[in-house]
DNA sequence: AATTGCTTCAACCGCAACCCT
DNA sequence: TAGGGTTGCGGTTGAAGCAAT
């Protein structure tokens, strides 16, 4: 039984033989895909047109990065599920060449039990319950809350409506996302807390930044490119935050994070063009900015409310990470 | 060597959104 | 506006491969 699409026709199912995909690529490389359902009779494939168009994009795409998964793109999965939850789609547009189905994929197989590993929920990327005890006892982390923070890269801020950012925004770009709201006296993220792994703070107070975007989680997450000792080696919710001397950070990166360094000097050079634009437009208007940004309310959406769970920002609810 | 259990990942399914008439 | 076709997406399945026994 094939799908409805093509129920009258006589289709073959499973693994795609080499002749079949040989077919496939012959087809679309000199005629273009068009329209899906019309290519198997064309390409000469007793395969659905969904078929077809599934086997392209997921495996026969040329422009397909194939292989494992780096750390620094194992990174990116993390960080923005954190963000958006299980929107494949979304996810993969910020891993060039990957596949929603390879990052799902990856998800199930390798990241999700990783993350519980570490005793952090999947879905919710916040710690799971019976391991709040065991991390407060092996890192000396404390916190009296009931709810657990999530590590989510934006709190809530019911007057934030801008952004310069989109689905569409590459990772990079996004991590460098500064906040806008006025609230915030201290807009942007300092460089040195970009590059520094360790730079985390014990609540909001200590760190006013961390208000709209805990980009120091995620440029912590990115100068770690193992990935999940975040929790374990820096307590990235609590701790002393020690800002570095920029002229000592490159000796503070570990070799593999060197090589994010580059990534790293482009996002503290975006963000200090942020922090530019952001003044400037603080001079033209203070209340001009939300009118014209090009924010996507379907980011935001997903933004505010990862997963289901929900950072309340109000100072009412404020946590006691102490160490 | 055979069996069993586990993991991975390609492929399928169903649904929703979009497009066209 | 309605309805049919198409496309895109996320969840799920099951075959293949591997490791343990």
């Amino acid at each position: 039984m094939g799908h409805h699409c093509c129920s009258k026709q006589k289709v073959k199912r499973g693994l795609w033989s080499p002749e079949e995909d040989e077919k496939l690529v012959n087809y679309i490389t000199t005629h273009g895909h068009g329209s899906w359902s019309s290519v198997p009779k064309l390409a000469g494939l007793q395969r659905c047109g969904k078929s077809c168009r599934l086997r392209w994009i997921n495996y026969l795409r040329p422009d397909l990065k194939r292989g494992s998964f780096s750390s620094q793109e194992e990174r990116i999965i993390i960080d923005v599920h954190r963000i958006l939850g299980n929107r494949w789609a979304q996810i993969a547009k910020h891993l060039p060449g990957r596949t929603d189905n390879e990052v799902k994929n990856f998800w199930n197989s390798c990241i999700k039990k990783k993350l519980l590993a570490q005793g952090l929920d999947p879905n919710t990327h916040n710690l799971l319950p019976s391991h709040k005890t065991n991390n407060i006892h092996n890192n000396g982390c404390n916190f009296s809350h009931s709810n657990p923070k999530p590590t989510s890269l934006f709190s809530v801020n019911s007057q934030m409506t801008d952004a310069s950012v989109n689905m569409n925004t590459p990772f990079s770009t996004l991590l460098s996302f500064p906040p806008t709201d006025n609230n915030f006296s201290s807009p942007t993220i300092p460089i040195y807390e970009l590059l520094n792994p360790n730079a985390v703070w014990t609540n909001q107070e200590q760190n006013p930044s961390s208000l709209m975007g805990s980009a120091s989680s995620v440029s912590s997450s990115l100068l770690n490119p193992s990935g999940f000792d975040s929790v374990q080696e820096n307590c990235m919710w609590s701790g002393s935050f020690q800002p570095m001397e920029i002229t000592k950070q490159d000796e503070m990166l570990q070799p593999e994070q060197q090589v994010l360094k580059p990534q790293l000097e482009m996002m503290a050079s975006e963000v200090e063009m942020k922090k530019a634009d952001k003044l400037s437009d603080e001079q033209n208007n203070m209340d001009a900015s939300f009118v014209n940004s090009n924010f996507d309310f379907d980011f935001m959406e997903s933004t505010l409310m990862p997963c289901g769970t929900f950072y309340n920002a109000s100072p009412m609810d404020q946590f006691a990470w102490d160490c």
